[in-house]
DNA sequence: ATGATATTGCAAATAACTTGCAAAGACATA
DNA sequence: TATGTCTTTGCAAGTTATTTGCAATATCAT
């Protein structure tokens, strides 16, 4: 979890400027259990604060991107979401009927047997992506 | 890949017809190295062919990877991409700087100890993704 | 050849996201 | 605390991939 000064200092070192709304955002990721879309970012940034626009949401969730604060998940449902980076490297399941996104620690980018055929083709990886899609347990149950 | 045969079979057992634009389209992703966008699909058919509707294009993309003819990648560079299913089970290479989309025959999901982990937490997988993004043996000798 | 039904092309609508610009805010410095 | 510089915001308009309604056309079983 990111605190304040932390996020001060990157901000500061690069010369962009510690702004309400960037706190906000910031806050509404910190306290949520798994990533958001820009739209569910949006909707629970202005529940808490004053109206704070679109632009300056998607704006300021790029930038983080780029500082390696925040990640952006293109899922397959269509929708970008965005999530904090975290300190643990993780991945996802999502469920095809509600949305629900849970984090599993599994990856399989650490697997020795899959870096050496990277060498084989010559590709020199910067990050990878591992999502499983399916039904929750809830979503089964129900019919 | 899929032939003519099987292709009308699969169409015409659920009520669908083989029009001239659906054998194009399938002929035109046979006939690829690797995954395209619906753009670059609108492209190569409309080379070899008269003029086919992006809206074709999209609506018989959608048809097709609802018979499992056709898979949808949602890459990470923000484009969709369409290739043939075919008969082996793959995932994909990106280069983020030319966009380059390479097979490979990897796939982490087949590890037991992942599947293992699935049901601690009660998920039923359907499908799922696995990439991996970075520079291509080119784009890293460039400079 | 005919008729029922699926499909196409076209043009307009969505929806996510981006951008230009003037006004407002942050913050280093005095 | 007040000032000035430089960044950021809000707003409105623009962009772009994708979808949709509908009348005209193609497919295919008879
Ligand atoms: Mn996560
Ligand atoms: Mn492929
Ligand atoms: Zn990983
Ligand atoms: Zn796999």
């Amino acid at each position: 979890m990111i605190n304040k000064f932390s996020l001060e200092e990157i901000l500061k070192n690069k010369g962009y400027k510690l702004t309400q709304q960037r706190k906000v955002i910031i806050d509404v990721l910190g306290n949520s259990n798994g990533p958001h879309t820009a739209n569910e970012i949006y909707s629970l940034v202005n529940d808490k604060n004053s109206g704070i626009n679109f632009s300056t949401i998607y704006r300021n969730l790029e930038l983080l991107v780029r500082l390696g604060i925040v990640r952006k998940l293109n899922l397959s449902n269509g929708y970008n979401h965005f999530e904090l980076t975290g300190e643990k490297h993780h991945h996802h399941v999502i469920c095809n009927k509600c949305g629900e996104v849970k984090e599993i620690d599994i990856c399989p980018f650490m697997d020795m047997d899959e870096r050496d055929k990277l060498e084989e083709i010559d590709f020199q990886p910067t990050e990878h992506k591992f999502e499983i899609y399916g039904l929750c347990s809830r979503c089964r149950n129900k019919e």
